[in-house]
DNA sequence: ATTGACAGAGAACACATGTTCTGATATTAT
DNA sequence: ATAATATCAGAACATGTGTTCTCTGTCAAT
């Protein structure tokens, strides 16, 4: 799809309309877009905005009042609920989200689709304590994961050893007839291990840390 | 605030509310509830969303056709940008964000609401080199920061030295006569500098990491 | 200079939409 | 039971709002 280019004006509504929703989530009228764009009629701003729907930065809904989304080709923010489903400790397995449709889980972390991705199998873990510093993970740190039974060299995966009962995260790389777990923090040795021994449970997709200790992420609660 | 009880019609016309601003990105009217909650009669959701109101569960613009929002009673989440400012460096110091009402960066992260909490004074930068592996951070890391020329002891704080003309990443702690600054990686020390030496340009309230090397952040781009 | 495509201004129209009024019916308290 | 309150229905009203029409101005190509 070709990207048209905007005129000043136009690229000036658009940025109107993101703001107003973003201030009111409700879109603006046309002549409250006229206004804040400084156009005195209507007909003016309704032409600019069927422009805009060419090109795809927006679509209408005809004979509707505010009836004005985003397109694909301005900002799409969706906000995608990743299911916090545990904790990992050093020595307990993670738990796997239930594939129920209709996941309705305790707690969620809210992101948004620009940071993550396609949302689909992602979980979230919380990190209890300093098992993973060598993978350069606090105590309290967000994981979120995405749960797939292999990786690529070289990402970083959530791994089950099943020889020490443990879940940990480190980089992972097949080598000829070993696996080598190569933690973040360079100061730190890889270790070697054999591939029957290693599960791999899914691929760390985003790390999430907040360090304000007077307030913890605040998370939904039911 | 006390949570008051609702009718079942009310929660049948928060729920609508909720589906449809999911579906059409923009709220529903009055008489689009009536017709979709079966009542015959816009004073009646006329009133049942000043119950609604009242209950906090959404908030309302007046004479606004579609004037409706969910309020902090329903789920509210709201994406709220952070401008994306420039980049840590080993030895150049932190640009702020201008003042500038209309705010327009070429680059903005988008995180939820219950994430960040209060967005006001919020910025973004992205680290690069490893002059922040002391703080537990990564090349590439994104930290979110609060712009503030003061914070509390024990908190993350983004410090321009000004003798070694860089800034870091470091715990804050005021001691007697001097700062101590101690690096988030317990196997490393903590610094002791003099307080003139520190100039505190904000307070780091979240850390992201991506760790997918297929596809970086993406960022809003113009 | 002439044409044609594009962008804009202003006015008018039709209908969508929030508001308000009157009165009826249901629910609750005393 | 009776009063008080909450909820509802219908209609009427004022204004908000998308649409459309005509006319004007700009700019590039011929």
């Amino acid at each position: 799809m070709l990207q048209k280019k905007l005129t000043l004006r136009q690229t000036k509504i658009l940025e109107f309309i993101d703001n107003f929703i973003r201030q009111n989530s409700y879109p603006p009228t046309i002549r409250e877009i006229g206004r804040a764009c400084k156009i005195s009629s209507t007909s003016v701003v309704n032409y600019n905005l069927n422009k805009l729907e060419e090109g795809q930065y927006i679509s209408r809904s005809m004979r509707v009042s505010r009836g004005i989304q985003l397109g694909k080709n301005a900002t799409a923010n969706n906000i995608v609920p990743i299911p916090l489903i545990g904790r990992i400790f050093a020595s307990e397995p993670v738990a796997y989200p239930q594939a129920s449709t209709s996941y309705a889980p305790d707690e969620t972390i809210n992101l948004t689709q620009d940071i993550i991705g396609n949302p689909d199998g992602l979980f979230a873990l919380e990190v209890r304590g300093d098992s993973m510093i060598d993978a350069m993970i606090n105590n309290g740190d967000y994981v979120i994961i995405k749960q797939q039974s292999s990786v690529n060299n070289g990402d970083l995966a959530a791994i089950w050893l099943v020889d020490n009962e443990e879940t940990t995260l480190k980089y992972f790389y097949k080598e000829k007839s070993t696996v080598r777990l190569q933690p973040a923090n360079p100061t730190m040795d890889a270790i070697y291990v054999d591939p029957l021994n290693v599960r791999i449970q899914g691929k760390v997709i985003l790390i999430l840390r907040t360090t304000d200790s007077t307030r913890s992420l605040s998370i939904k609660e039911d």
